[in-house]
DNA sequence: CTAGATTCGGAACCGGAATTCAGGTTCATA
DNA sequence: TATGAACCTGAATTCCGGTTCCGAATCTAG
């Protein structure tokens, strides 16, 4: 029931010096360009062989597991650090807002979130369970509170940022997205924006967005 | 109407029958396992030799360009027709749900819809664009007619649709996320769920065109 | 029915990327 | 400092799936 994880094992200084260099090296690569990065790349950019990897990490696919893992710890921590906050409406804001800038930064870690999970990754299974339990926190303060549709589930915060996710890339404008979803996700009041429900004077239908 | 893409070329009788096998077979390997089904399987479930599926499309790439290509055009084809449709309501909510409940069925036609377009596409382009023409009529009618806010555009479908169709995996069940969209998309009323506002006519379970 | 062009079959070929391994090198302890 | 275990390197190997090639089989015009 404790210390199962990768860290203590008493590693060789030098060892522990170039395994964090390998952790480095890949975590940028991947966040840059997701899967499409090759152990000797990796093993470049860390300035080391890519034996040397090897001797790390069992494969290509343990490595990824690893930074993926780093990221959903991180996002945990992310969940944690915001229900503290004291106001619930801010809460959610900051988590629902730091959560998808983190995943903006991340190829890899988007690519993760949207896939389905590969079944060895039961270790990181763990951790998304982590971070769920905080959101799930935040979330239902905020719905406590009236900030959020009564019926808003933690679940449902991993629908609406998995969409929103899936909308980041070139031309798609996620915030444009996430702002569609919450108002009517957010409790009916929305002063965010000024979205007139009243009669519909013509409109013009040519009309680029922003 | 007029002939266009690769068709009528005056193939020798059998080899069309073949060329039309291989689209099946790709076709139906595809939709169910993405992109991971190599040329031997499509051969072997046609029929046929690899060979034969050489002398037909010029390399992976180029058969799985065809097949997603039939999807698109069939979406245009969809979205076309929901613009005949007399009311405006029914017209939006049968391309949303029809086109989504194609798309749910074909993970290779999903994965494409997710991830930004190969560039040599662009032939590919042309039919989203075709899409992109229709579902923007019937969009803009549904808006003039209030059913949906003001703002929303043709992009905003594909913004919202996009972000379902993430959701489209075994346990995020995307009708649910659709709903939440919805809520927020659709004009103030929504009283579908218990939410505190007030209430008018729903809009979730629906007709379904006539 | 026959010749010649087309099309088919599928084993062999290839390229690229992951993974291994036989030394050389470096650390840490006595 | 000396010594051996731990570690590193990177060329060689293995894997894997797309693509090629050409004799054999099939069509279709005449």
């Amino acid at each position: 029931m404790s210390g199962m994880a990768t860290a203590d094992t008493a590693l060789r200084a030098d060892a522990r010096r170039n395994r964090d260099a390998v952790i480095d090296a890949a975590g940028a690569l991947f966040a840059e360009r997701g899967d499409d990065v090759q152990m000797g790349e990796i093993a470049q950019r860390a300035g080391l062989g890519v034996g040397t990897l090897y001797r790390h990490f069992a494969d290509k696919q343990s490595l990824r597991a690893a930074i993926i893992g780093r990221r959903f710890e991180a996002m945990a921590e992310l969940a944690r650090s915001c229900a503290q906050v004291e106001d619930a409406g801010d809460a959610f804001e900051s988590l629902l807002l730091g959560y998808l800038s983190e995943v903006e930064k991340d190829v890899a870690f988007r690519v993760a979130l949207l896939s389905p999970t590969p079944a060895h990754w039961d270790d990181i299974e763990k951790q998304k369970e982590s971070f769920s339990a905080a959101v799930s926190e935040v979330v239902d303060r905020a719905v406590t509170e009236g900030h959020l549709r009564a019926d808003f589930t933690a679940a449902d915060f991993i629908l609406v940022t998995r969409g929103t996710i899936a909308n980041m890339t070139e031309e798609g404008d996620w915030r444009r997205h996430l702002t569609l979803q919450l108002e009517g996700a957010l409790t009916k009041d929305a002063p965010t924006k000024g979205a007139p429900t009243r009669g519909a004077p013509g409109q013009s239908p040519r009309d680029s967005g922003r």
